[in-house]
DNA sequence: TAAGATTATGGGTAGAAGTGGGTAATAAAC
DNA sequence: GTTTATTACCCACTTCTACCCATAATCTTA
């Protein structure tokens, strides 16, 4: 078992098929536990991209979460709702790739070229020209983040 | 045999026929563990939706629920029982499909369409038209139980 | 550098999934 | 007891997708 695993890093710029199937870098497959059967989780991300996250890390941080929340509340419901509505899990065919649903295409605004990014625990997808039109972390921000997370 | 047994995510669109007949979406069938048999329990929600919960999870469920309540007021119990009593365990035809009750279907105010949510530990029936008159949950009330579940 | 392995991408196809309807068995109503 | 309605179990059709094979480009290694 190596520390990096279902760590990701690095970006990747690949391309989507008339099936709508995209290649996971091998980089991240290799990276990707055995115990996530080749499986992913792929959701809505707060930002116009699709994020991917390995099915046991999903468990682990957000399912089991979920699952406490009590029912009772009308406030926890439309919260689980609209988190677990736009998420499905997808398996990798034999050649590496994965299938995105219609919607989340849709919504990430992808048509064939993708930018596939590593953001440690998780994997994002974006249409690249939405990635450039994306503000800068002003300087500031950038600092005050860097001392919480000790680089 | 998935990781993810009696889990349902995803957002679906099937039609109901004319003999009330639902087709319950594979990878939810599949996602169903062996020890339900094949049967749900279908009943009204806290919406105006219908639930389907696998059996042995509604079993859990309502026997923890019950001995909580126990200890609560007797409106709460008036509440559950108005629940419970239109509750009806259904079972997966050949080709993967569950009927309906007139009276869940009438509730539900469903007709032709019917979107189908996976919701962690249940599967939620709507009626389009209904889910999209839903209140959206407020950004406040969002990232105040984001942090909860650690997103 | 040459040969083999791996990776990214494209496409065909058998079998699965979603939908509709017929009919015998069972239950309900008269 | 007969008729009517409902349900359970088939079979049929269309659409979709998981799986397979193919090719070109890139990387590895002898």
């Amino acid at each position: 078992m190596t520390i990096s695993e279902n760590t990701f890093t690095g970006e990747f710029k690949y391309t989507l098929d008339s099936k709508s199937r995209l290649n996971i870098p091998s980089k991240f497959r290799s990276a990707l536990s055995p115990d996530n059967d080749g499986s992913f989780i792929i959701t809505k991300g707060m930002d116009s991209c699709i994020i991917v996250y390995p099915v046991v890390e999903r468990q682990k941080r957000v399912e089991s979460g979920l699952r406490e929340l009590s029912a009772t509340s009308k406030r926890n419901r439309l919260f689980v709702r609209s988190i677990t509505r736009y998420a499905s899990t997808v398996k990798l065919d034999g050649q590496g790739r994965i299938q995105l649903t219609p919607y989340l295409k849709d919504f990430a605004n992808l048509d064939r070229e993708v930018q596939i990014i590593g953001v440690v625990n998780k994997i994002e997808l974006w249409n690249p020209k939405n990635l450039e039109k994306l503000d800068e972390l002003s300087p500031h921000d950038f600092d005050d983040l860097s001392e919480k997370v000790i680089l």
